[in-house]
RNA sequence: GGAGAGGUGGCCGAGCCGGUUGAAGGCGCACGCCUGCUAAGCGUGUGUGGGGUGUUGAAUCCCACCGAGGGUUCGAAUCCCUCCCUCUCCGCCA
């Protein structure tokens, strides 16, 4: 139904050496050699509207090295050009040789002019790989660029598009997270096993969390997606395919011995579950969902928005991530971001959407909507949603793609991806929502919300 | 971790005692023919990417790519080395 997700022999590639020799992986390397992936823009686009580059770079507050890009691309094209003459006169050579030894006649000094130019191509190929390597290095340092109607500025340019609900109404002064869960949260506890910003939940806080991630997976099964359990580690070519290399290897926990890490979230290894896919036309969009943990080292964060369950090196989520057709991608953003919407109205919470700006945004994406829920005890908006179209980017990087029914050139698909939900803040404000006046919480109040969808008619 | 077998086009699968093999054959797909419809059948075509000439998006030429990287050679899918992955068996273990 959805294809085969790709084919096991061609996206496996040779391990990076102990250590890498650019900040991207060595497949990628070969991709950018022999094409366009391996980039995340459209090489054209580099080449002939840099301008339209620069300025998405500067809106996403990036940096990057394009002009020197562009000429290495002039000297890349000229020598390739130069070693493709040599490498066509090669070829003949061999040809000669070949006719020559047939007829039983002297090939000498072909063979010789034959190695003298295999020499020269040599030469020529040991700049070009030099070229191609940097060339690289600079083009996975580009983000996307975004959609023309995103805001342009930081933080404060986000644009706020609609709200849900109302802020809950208490006849007493109501009380942050923190002081509701002592006894089932225990950050100090967690901090004993693994360190600061780490959670523990114990009794209903745990089965809270626990009925939370069934419930929301159940939506998007009966919403049509494909459930996935995917590792929780992932290579650096995969961390690459989806964006956060090479901008982010220091918020990540990396296993130095594997050069494995552990996933940021289950975009990564959900995404690449399609990696070098050939799929059919038909079978887009392809609708997945999974629950996973999300490890970060929020590295330089201490001190900011880090108390209770803000802030914390590991939490649990549910993902969403599609792959549509170019054209069905705005659409499957506002129908994602609908389907996280609806599960926050169906737990009565209090929600804004905002429609991120350009310095806001991430690498990778070129449009993303957050949703924030309203947290009564701590009197702040906490997002618990990033809902994003990273339009080709990731499918360059990971090269997937689809092939047009009724033939024609494949196409890289759009990505989406959204969480559906974010679990510490969620439950941090669903705790404060449903407190009662003597401080405890209204469990079973709160489990009443989550009532399980109708199933629908095919398992997937 | 040890031993063995493998990795070829959208898919399956030959080639693997080096030289029109970018790669047989099949499937799939596209176009055409045929049958009153459908199915079957027949014919033709059909990889990806880069670069050049050209047209304006018809054509044509060159190059690269048979898991990845390196080596041997005038010439490598074919021989050698390293690595990765998959499968089977053994060991270890939740």
């Amino acid at each position: 139904m959805y294809g085969t997700p790709r084919t096991r022999r061609r996206r496996r590639s040779s391990s990076p050496p102990s250590v890498p020799p650019f900040s991207g992986h060595w497949s990628l390397f070969r991709r950018c050699c022999a094409g366009d992936w391996g980039a995340m823009i459209d090489r054209m686009i580099l080449r002939n509207d840099p301008e339209r580059v620069r300025k998405a770079v500067a809106a996403k507050k990036c940096v990057c090295l394009l002009d020197e890009w562009l000429s290495m691309d002039e000297r890349l094209r000229v020598a390739s050009s130069e070693a493709d003459g040599l490498r066509a006169l090669r070829n003949s050579l061999s040809l000669r040789v070949s006719a020559l030894k047939k007829a039983g006649q002297p090939a000498e000094e072909a063979m010789e002019e034959s190695r003298a130019t295999g020499e020269r191509i040599a030469l020529i190929e040991r700049d070009t790989k030099a070229l191609e390597t940097s060339m690289l290095d600079i083009q996975l340092s580009i983000p996307n660029i975004p959609d023309p109607d995103v805001p342009l500025g930081g933080e404060d340019a986000n644009h706020e598009i609609r709200r849900w609900g109302a802020p809950p109404v208490f006849d007493f002064a109501p009380r942050p997270h923190w002081e509701l869960m002592k006894g089932v949260y225990e950050p100090e506890a967690a901090g004993e096993i693994a360190g600061s910003n780490f959670i523990l939940f114990r009794g209903w806080a745990a089965r809270l969390q626990r009925k939370l991630i069934n419930w929301m997976l159940d939506n998007h099964h009966v919403a049509g997606m494909e459930e996935v359990w995917p590792p929780f580690l992932a290579s650096r070519e995969s961390v690459t395919a989806t964006g956060q290399l090479p901008k982010l290897e220091e918020d990540m926990y990396r296993l130095e011995r594997d050069d494995l890490f552990l996933i940021p979230t289950g975009e990564v290894p959900i995404t690449n579950l399609y990696r070098g896919a050939m799929l059919s036309e038909s079978a887009l969009p392809v609708k997945l969902c999974g629950y996973t943990p999300c490890f970060r080292r929020e590295a330089g964060s201490y001190g900011k928005d880090t108390r209770g369950l803000n802030r914390v090196h590991q939490f649990e989520k549910v993902e969403m991530v599609w792959l549509t057709h170019p054209e069905g991608s705005r659409n499957a953003h506002e129908s994602m971001l609908a389907h996280a919407a609806g599960l926050l109205e169906h737990l009565g919470v209090h929600y804004r959407v905002l429609l991120l700006a350009s310095g806001d945004l991430s690498f990778s994406a070129a449009r993303c909507y957050d949703l924030e829920i309203w947290s009564p005890g701590q009197e702040k908006w906490l997002e618990v949603s990033s809902v994003s179209n990273f339009h080709d980017f990731q499918a360059r990087r990971g090269n997937i793609r689809f092939r047009p029914d009724g033939g024609g050139k494949p196409m890289f698909v759009h990505t989406l991806n959204g969480s559906g939900l974010a679990l510490p803040r969620l439950i941090s404000t669903l705790v404060e929502t449903f407190q009662r006046a003597d401080g405890t919480v209204d469990f079973e109040g709160l489990l009443s919300r989550l009532v399980i969808p109708e199933k629908s008619g095919s398992a997937q």
